[in-house]
RNA sequence: GGAGAGGUGGCUGAGCGGCUGAAAGCGGCACCCUGCUAAGGUGUUAUACUGGUAACGGUAUCGAGGGUUCGAAUCCCUCCCUCUCCGCCA
């Protein structure tokens, strides 16, 4: 969320952002509720004064064993203002939340502006594709194949898009899991963390999912409580309300999470193996940092994703993604996409954004930068690392072999007790 | 799920409906004292919104939201969270 003041004296670069975007929200109504906001507060906030030092007047009055009857009266009459114009208040402020809370991140300046996928901008291109003698097969026969994946258990369990790994298909996913959190914690400094997969509808605010997403997020009805889409949101989330030090900055979190996604609105879309699923497992990287540094974790958060393909040995792009692609609450974000040759196209498997101080705006995560120094919001990032079902697609893909087995990667072999798949 | 206790500032912890934005202590900061260290003294130490060029004001905030009252940290209601005991359970 942007911050109130920001948007009423920066509001031309706000209606820029939002149409560099292509994003729809209304911003009409902004500006006369917010000098309509102030009036009220200015009228209101007079009469309390007045009520204050009224009722002090009371309390000395009937100390001295006064009749204070008139004052009373009077007070009595302020109060039934007080409280018209505190609901007005109130009316207004929600007006004008609900417009700001629909408000996206203003997009750094090295964002390039365009109007879908095609304006992103590829940044860099990493490994070999590799060539074969054989005909390729997509994952899913591959997978099935081997018995890897059941995807008609999945769907007969709960639906459509879930699918169920089996075996060593199972193995692969814990293999990944477990040496992708290794690798940050080892190599990359983060601390692992194991949070709740279900969330409040605060925490789903804190970091932009509610209120414009809600539709996209799974529901757990009479609880009003939300399956996770993201380790992003209970980790970002988890630091909801502190005070932090600088000096205990950066703060650098891992996270391994299964993420449950509608995908409403998809349909149709990617049905096919495992490209587009309902549930999906995920590494995750957050930080928490000083606004100074957020630019230089960034590439550095970047880096780490990239580290997890490096070691993998598969074929990948960095994309900056452009005005019109970048998620809600980020003003940076680069996508990873690993090639697979089965499908035979780039698939997403990580984002890895910078959000500034918009989540940390929502869900209230402060720093003082020396004792004393006034709160600032901290900057908080996040980069998957990576999602687990394409990763799946390109190591059976691109690691596929003449006799339907598939090659272990060399950094999975200790974790999975392997080196083939057959 | 049942019974009880409790949620106050960076922390600990007081708080008869008005003099409490909140005692006291710890911690922090500044200054003083001291040959160094240790100790001591004095002062200072919340956040947000809002008015004002500023100086400096105003309002709100004691888990959250309502209510009673001229006036609520203090009384009433609802909810959330924590702890203890019981029940159930991986």
């Amino acid at each position: 969320m942007l911050d109130l003041k920001f948007i009423r004296e920066n509001f031309e670069k706000v209606q820029k952002a939002v149409k560099d975007r292509h994003d729809s929200v209304d911003l009409s109504k902004f500006t006369s509720l917010e000098v309509e906001r102030r009036a009220l507060l200015a009228q209101v906030e007079k009469l309390k004064a007045r009520r204050n030092s009224v009722s002090q007047e009371i309390a000395q009055i009937k100390k001295n064993k006064g009749n204070a009857e008139a004052k009373i009266t009077e007070m009595r009459e302020a109060g039934a203002e007080i409280k018209k114009i505190d609901d007005k208040v109130r009316q207004v402020e929600e007006a004008l939340l609900q417009i700001q809370s629909f408000i996206p991140n203003i997009p750094h300046s090295s964002v390039p502006v365009g109007a879908g996928e095609t304006d992103n901008v590829t940044i860099k291109t990493w490994g070999e594709i590799p060539k074969s003698n054989f005909v390729l097969k997509p994952h899913w026969e591959i997978a099935e194949n081997l018995g890897l994946i059941d995807f008609e258990g999945g769907a007969r369990v709960a639906g459509s898009s879930f699918v169920t790994f089996t075996g060593k298909g199972a193995k692969l996913a814990r293999a990944l899991i477990n040496f992708m959190l290794d690798l940050h914690v080892e190599k990359h400094g983060y601390t692992e963390i194991s949070p709740p997969f279900v969330v409040n509808r605060q925490t789903m605010f804190g970091t932009g999912q509610l209120p414009k997403f809600e539709d996209d997020a799974y529901r757990i009805d009479p609880d009003d409580l939300f399956l996770i889409p993201t380790a992003e949101v209970p980790v970002t989330n988890l630091l909801a309300g502190k005070m932090l030090s600088a000096q205990e900055m950066p703060i650098l979190y891992t996270a391994y999470t299964p993420c449950f996604r509608r995908e409403a609105g998809a349909y149709g879309k990617d049905t096919k193996g495992l490209m587009r699923l309902h549930q999906f497992d995920k590494v995750e990287m957050v930080k928490f940092v000083d606004p100074e540094t957020s630019w230089d974790e960034h590439e550095k958060l970047l880096k780490d994703a990239e580290d997890v393909l490096q070691a993998l040995e598969l074929p990948y792009r960095v994309l900056n993604l452009c005005t019109a692609d970048i998620g809600f609450s980020a003003a940076k974000c680069y996508d990873l996409e690993v090639w697979s040759v089965g499908v035979d196209r780039w698939l997403e498997v990580s984002s890895c954004s910078n959000f500034e101080a918009f989540q940390a705006r929502r869900a209230n995560i402060r720093f003082r930068r020396e004792k004393g120094a006034k709160p600032e919001f901290v900057h908080t990032l996040n980069s998957s690392g990576l999602a687990l079902p394409r990763t799946i697609i390109a190591i059976l893909e691109n690691y596929q072999q003449a006799d339907g087995s598939v090659k272990v990667p060399k950094v999975l072999q200790g974790f999975i007790g392997a080196e083939v798949l057959r």
